[in-house]
DNA sequence: CGGATCGTTGATCAACTTCAACGGTCGTGG
DNA sequence: CCACGACCGTTGAAGTTGATCAACGATCCG
């Protein structure tokens, strides 16, 4: 269960056996069942979490009842309401499991503890949270600049495996698509790739 | 010169007189003038620049011609080409400066002697990108979620004295939105307004 | 003074959304 | 084990939003 984490966090930095142990003490597994709820809009996110297995799903809804899902996580990413978990807002999403998942959780005052008893924990961050701005900014970019057809194109070539366990729908969302126009423009792309 | 740079780390992270000494020696002074560019799509960014004084813009330019803001950047704010500088790819954006400015400049290899010289600097940038994080995901919520006209209100209510300094069709730009856009999607604002 | 830059306005156009209907598949409870 | 409902994807027609193209006026600055 820690394997994986431990497998993640060694990828950016160097952990003592010690330090192995502290952060250890810091997380609590859990499992969520497909469709249920790690947190609810509105709520105070209480949790980081760590995905170990399975998949979920970060997502507002709209004032005109609209889904925008704001990120998929699978095994060996991170999720939260960063706003809410970091400042004490209120969420401003809301995350569900789309498979049965198993995640590692730690609360934002433990999150603080192990960065002072670890503090090889925010060279970690600061590269986790580096990486994961430039994918945002190209997203913001990606989303002026590029046409309906063009983002589905980029996501089949960069997440093909990821794609492959979210509905269409679900993905449509994220790509900020109506489900109509996911379904009329994968014709074309079939059609250009024969 | 240095206070400035000082001061902004010192609202994040505490500082020993030493450290303070050590992170002087790590950034270099440049004056810019306005159109002045730091950085030129399809280079190597070099530089993670703080700006003292000024603004300067980091912008791309897409296949059809059009130039996309990606952000502002005021006094006490950093900006460079994240991946170009964390990873040494070729620059994504161009930087430039919209009215005379003055930076502070770091290297990449002396951004890493940095944090492990002085560690503490990891929590710093960790902060300093979770922030950046959090503002770049509602921008992309807001791209999907909001028409023209929210997206205006929004950055008029939210960052009034950066949009008195900067022409309206860099902010049309900022936005996604065609400079004609803008300029009519303003009436209405004004209008209700009275 | 003259050119460059910026904002405005009108007319047309393209991309994507919305609304509506339908067919297929999956899973669950009778 | 089958039937039904829920969910998902597809297709068509009409509607909307914002982009594009073009022309013009105002201001700034060398």
């Amino acid at each position: 269960m820690y394997d994986i984490i431990f497998k993640h966090l060694e990828e950016k930095v160097t952990l003592t056996q010690t330090e192995k142990e502290i952060i250890k003490t810091f997380f609590k597994p859990k499992k969520l069942k497909k469709k249920q709820f790690l947190l609810v809009e509105g709520h105070v996110c209480k949790y980081m979490a760590f995905v170990s297995k399975g998949l979920l799903k970060a997502y507002n809804i709209d004032d005109k009842g609209n889904e925008h899902i704001n990120q998929f996580t699978p095994e060996g990413w991170w999720t939260s309401d960063m706003s809410s978990f970091f400042r004490g807002e209120n969420a401003f999403y809301s995350i569900d499991a789309m498979e049965d998942t198993e995640v590692l959780l730690i609360t934002s005052e433990d999150f603080d503890k192990l960065t002072v008893q670890v503090p090889v924990m925010d060279r970690y961050f600061r590269l986790l949270f580096q990486n994961s701005l430039i994918t945002k900014e190209r997203r913001l970019i990606s989303s002026y600049t590029h046409t309906a057809e063009e983002k589905y194109r980029y996501i089949l070539e960069n997440n093909p495996d990821l794609i492959k366990r979210i509905p269409q729908n679900l993905l449509a969302s994220y790509l900020g698509l109506s489900p109509e126009t996911l379904s009329r423009l994968k014709k074309n792309v079939i059609a250009a790739q024969k």
